[in-house]
DNA sequence: GTGAAAGCGCTAACAA
DNA sequence: TTGTTAGCGCTTTCAC
């Protein structure tokens, strides 16, 4: 392997001077760089990124920590930072922590070890004792779930916003017994809509039962799963965490003749690519994943280079994507 | 920052000891060992890897390259590799080239430069020559999309098998002319599937017209915009090379009241989540994608710990998937 | 069982 | 404009 010694050597120059030929310096005549970066091209010579990093005490690379990257909304989130990152030089270390709260730990210590200069971290089930050790050693912004309490920065999609949006559609649309599938308990996105949500129907005078507003994992199988229990409950529409969990709801209408919307209304939220395609397309609401993921990114590159910089709190506003699963 | 000195000097040994302590060693005592590492929790201290990839020359770092992590073929390769890496202790650099070509060459001078003990490429549009270079210097497993006269290892799906069991399946419902929507022209898995078309067309005296032979960018969008082609060429179905495609010649067709399958039969490839809940479920071909990621991952770091093990060939078999949207 | 010293490959003061 | 020297934080040989 040739190192920048072996380049002094075969320049007759000393290893600082090829140093500063590869970091664009000024303190260099145009003569001698161009040798020495033709002799770099020649000999194939690549600098040794961990010798740079420590001795620059940082690495040019950032930490990304979500729960599943087959969800298409990380997915999204993800490329939105791979492309923002792209452009500065920056490359992405991806940590999927499969919604487990161990694993999430594992990988932040994991990243902790000066591999990263920065993290984003979009958590599971947060609590706050989780990170107050982290953000002190490394900076670190939060994306989608938020922790009251903590000093960081956050980037997130308005959920109070976009779930009164789409719950204002159902009831305009007639239906009233309206059943929800939710996230976990400690999801802030879960508990933010489920409030929007209890606000709704307060405003119009229709009563809460707590009964049909359930949990979940957020999954497909688990809307799959808690749908016959709604059903029994005889709700007339049902209000989902996310569209992967409608589109459970909507495979067990399928396989019990259960017609959308005349029989049951279902609304999704996130607007996967795919909604739009569905036997009944689905009414949902969209979020800026992508844009999301750009806008941590860069917040996170700002604190970086900016030590100081105030935390700053950004909500994005979703749009409401009306189609045919919610109609009467 | 707390190093390995301050723990060394506050625990009234060398560094040497801490190191062991930190690492295993079996040359110290239970005791200075338990004393250390409580200090090291006591005060935080977190290794510099920078410092330790520099002297041990190597990163725990696997680099992973894809053309689009938002696809959820990708994104489930991703994943399988994600969760073999995680066991073993590595991490991962996820760079999306996009499916451009600059962006890959770009990010592999990116990873060489000592980033990462490894490279897992899905290369778009590839060519010898582009990874002759990279492969001396770094091991390198492709997967997916093969380049002959290269000397690495190599895990795929059997496109070959796959098409001809989903082609086989279309003549056996009737179809003969079948139009079809390829990827790239350098695709090897595009061009493996076209040669599979062919043969059972062939075996089956059936004529092959080039005209319904089309490439794409293997989009949603290019499955829209080509089956208007296809459509006047009179085909009776379609084959594509992914469901993502196939859900674009069904938006045009829905959009037209071409009925699927009695106006025209489709076929996908991958299988991805939703292909199951569209319009009409897609009749696709399954691929292991997840199995993929794992096992090329884990061919990988065989051939990082054992500098010559000889190069693999894997190919993985896919299984038809019959749904309604190829029944004639 | 433990420590002193050397050095991984690079960058940055400082000197020339 | 260029070179000398020191050192980033760790691991490893070798001596004790």
């Amino acid at each position: 392997m040739v190192g920048i010694k072996d380049i002094a050597r075969e320049c007759k120059v000393s290893a600082t001077t090829v140093s500063r030929a590869l970091n664009n310096s000024k303190e260099i005549s145009e003569k001698t760089r161009e040798y020495i970066l033709e002799t770099c091209e020649l000999r194939g010579y690549v600098p040794n990124s961990s010798a740079r990093n420590l001795i620059l005490n940082k690495t040019n690379m950032i930490g990304l920590l979500i729960p599943d990257i087959t969800n298409q909304y990380y997915a999204y989130v993800s490329k939105g930072v791979s492309s923002y990152l792209e452009k500065i030089g920056y490359g992405l270390v991806l940590c999927n922590s499969d919604r487990n709260k161990e694993n999430e730990n594992r990988y932040i210590n994991f990243l902790a070890q000066r591999r990263v200069d920065g993290i984003i971290l979009i958590p599971v089930k947060p609590k706050v004792e989780d990170y107050k050790k982290i953000i002190e050693s490394i900076p670190l912004v939060m994306a989608d779930n938020y922790v009251n309490d903590l000093e960081i920065s956050y980037v997130g999609n308005d959920n109070y916003a976009g779930a009164r949006k789409i719950v204002s559609h159902m009831l305009k649309q007639g239906y009233r017994k309206i059943g929800v599938i939710l996230g976990d308990k400690s999801s802030s996105a879960s508990n933010e809509r489920l409030m929007a949500y209890k606000d709704v129907l307060i405003e119009n005078n229709i009563e809460i039962k707590e009964e049909i507003l359930l949990n979940s994992n957020a999954t497909f199988e688990d809307g799959f799963k808690l749908t016959e229990k709604l059903i029994n409950e005889k709700v007339e529409a049902i209000f989902t965490i996310n569209d992967s969990v409608a589109m459970g709801v909507m495979k067990y209408c399928h396989m019990n003749n259960i017609q959308i919307p005349k029989d049951i209304g279902i609304a999704g939220y996130d607007d996967i690519e795919q909604a739009a395609m569905l036997p009944v397309p689905l009414t949902t609401v969209h979020q800026r994943k992508f844009e999301l993921g750009k806008t941590v990114a860069k917040i996170l590159i700002e604190e970086i280079n900016n030590n100081q910089s105030a935390k700053q709190k950004i909500i994005l506003q979703p749009e409401l994507i009306i189609r045919k699963s919610c109609n009467e």
